[in-house]
DNA sequence: ATTACTGTAATATTATTATTTACAGTTTAG
DNA sequence: CTAAACTGTAAATAATAATATTACAGTAAT
């Protein structure tokens, strides 16, 4: 998994923290410590996702655009990581006579799949609001 | 996630596959499709868990050590992959006064904590032998 | 029209994974 | 007792993936 679904997570929680719900992609990249192309490639997946909304132009940057209280960490999981439970490198040859060697990966790639939509099952329990309230008293 | 963790579970299959239960490294490695220092490393955690056993010198390689019938995933997961579903990169900055900024990183750990040990009990009800009769099954 | 934004892609950089090589230690066989 | 076939481990290198940078066309506000 590489870290888009924690940057998604977190620039949603950003939004929702903030008073009127927005922020341009700057903004969003300096507190996430990354930077604006970065936060607007993933803002677009979410906005397919009706996570956010954009608005262009001068004054513009991205809109929550859901209830923190009832979209879940599943729904970004999906927006953005789909599938990246599973390593792309793979074991054995698909050539081989050996069923280990040529089957093995086949039943492993359906080990992930069943893995992460357990992950996701687990995700869908967390609402952008629980995430917030938990960092709000850790301080 | 890297890939030691599906090369473990290939490895303990084709051991389990095999009538002696026994292999070299170098046997091993290629039915996986890797090399065999790797191999050697992999199998070096398996061993410290108990999983397999080693047989050093002339003749030796590495002798399944557990019942395919009741060891599970979630023992091999233990043994190669600890800790390995949190990305590495961190989002945010601990030094910044914003509490979103400093404080996301603590909760999406936990998160991602609490998401393994979901996983492990997924993968704490697949055997090995389970994986190797789809193996055989999908010829 | 100019300014401040997004969308997107190409390129560069850095980090992570995987391979290769090497060698000391162990056991078996002759 | 010595050579051969293994493991254990680590360092060096190569390959690949993740991330950052740069650039520029499109859009909306002023």
């Amino acid at each position: 998994m590489n870290s888009e679904f924690t940057i998604a997570v977190h620039s949603l929680i950003y939004l929702a923290y903030l008073p009127d719900h927005m922020a341009s992609s700057e903004t969003i990249a300096k507190n996430v410590s990354t930077n604006p192309a970065r936060i607007r490639k993933i803002m677009g997946c979410l906005r397919k996702n009706g996570l956010v909304k954009t608005k262009e132009g001068i004054g513009g940057g991205y809109i929550l655009e859901c209830d923190p209280e009832t979209a879940t960490l599943a729904q970004v999981l999906r927006s953005v990581s789909y599938g990246s439970l599973k390593p792309n490198w793979c074991t054995g040859n698909p050539e081989e006579a050996c069923p280990i060697s040529s089957g093995t990966q086949a039943v492993m790639d359906q080990v992930f799949r069943d893995a992460e939509s357990h992950l996701e099952k687990y995700l869908d329990q967390i609402t952008l609001r629980s995430v917030l309230e938990k960092i709000k008293q850790t301080r």
